[in-house]
DNA sequence: GAGATGTGTCAGAAATCTTTGACAGGTGCG
DNA sequence: CGCACCTGTCAAAGATTTCTGACACATCTC
């Protein structure tokens, strides 16, 4: 079976990803995970953060993709929320930005083009 | 030549290299770049942007190893800033954040906050 | 000199991100 | 019931980042 290389990501999904993993805290909080999977309050302890605030880095990591939370409960009945890394994998190159970037549908778009060039010094 | 690996990147220059992609105008000025060298002036037109905010963006991405500037000499006498894309490389992968996580100098560290560990045993 | 080009920097407003403390559930146990 | 866990959310404060409009300086051309 050969190796399927890795899909280009969207701009805004590349986005996402960056912007969440360029962050001391939610690096430390990948980390923590790929040794091991664990549950928020846990996890909180074991980097000494608090809950909201982990709980909030965690919510930006999942909707980048990059982690998955599972709700199990426990056998005394307690439900507790686990946290596992997915297996992402993501090349950066100047050939791979520039791949994503033209698929960015962030603001400002629709009303610009060549009409704002010598506008500065216009005054 | 065999190909050599990249090397781990440390903690906080991987961390600097992320926040700085992790911006739609910065990914697009990295596109822009690609394609070929530009002064800032020229730059700030082809991408609609004001000079002094592109002035910035250019210094964060040039803070992160992502582009160097050279200032040179037209035949004119005019002196310009040719900026131009370095040939990166990142692997973004679970176990490459963790490596890297572990090389972390940002803020807190020098003391760290173990004090509420004897709680969490009590499970 | 005036005007167009290039460079750079600064202060303050505006928008975002990060962080904290308080609150509102839920379960099981002595 | 009260305590010890778990979960989640909210508002407001605090810290950063982003953005804009001056300003200052240089060169070449008219």
């Amino acid at each position: 079976m050969p190796e399927v290389p890795p899909p280009a990501p969207t701009g805004d999904a590349l986005l996402k990803v960056l912007s969440a993993l360029g962050n001391p805290h939610r690096m430390r909080i990948i980390a923590a995970l790929t040794e091991n999977r664990n549950y928020v309050s846990a996890l909180a302890r074991e980097i000494g953060m608090g809950r909201p605030l982990l709980h909030m880095h965690l919510q930006r990591l999942e909707a980048a993709g990059l982690v998955v939370g599972t709700l199990e409960l426990a056998e005394d009945g307690k439900a507790m929320k686990y946290f596992e890394v997915t297996p992402f994998f993501y090349e950066l190159t100047p050939h791979t930005i520039t791949r994503a970037a033209a698929t960015i549908t962030e603001k400002a778009d629709p009303a610009e083009r060549a009409d704002r060039t010598a506008k500065e010094e216009a005054k």
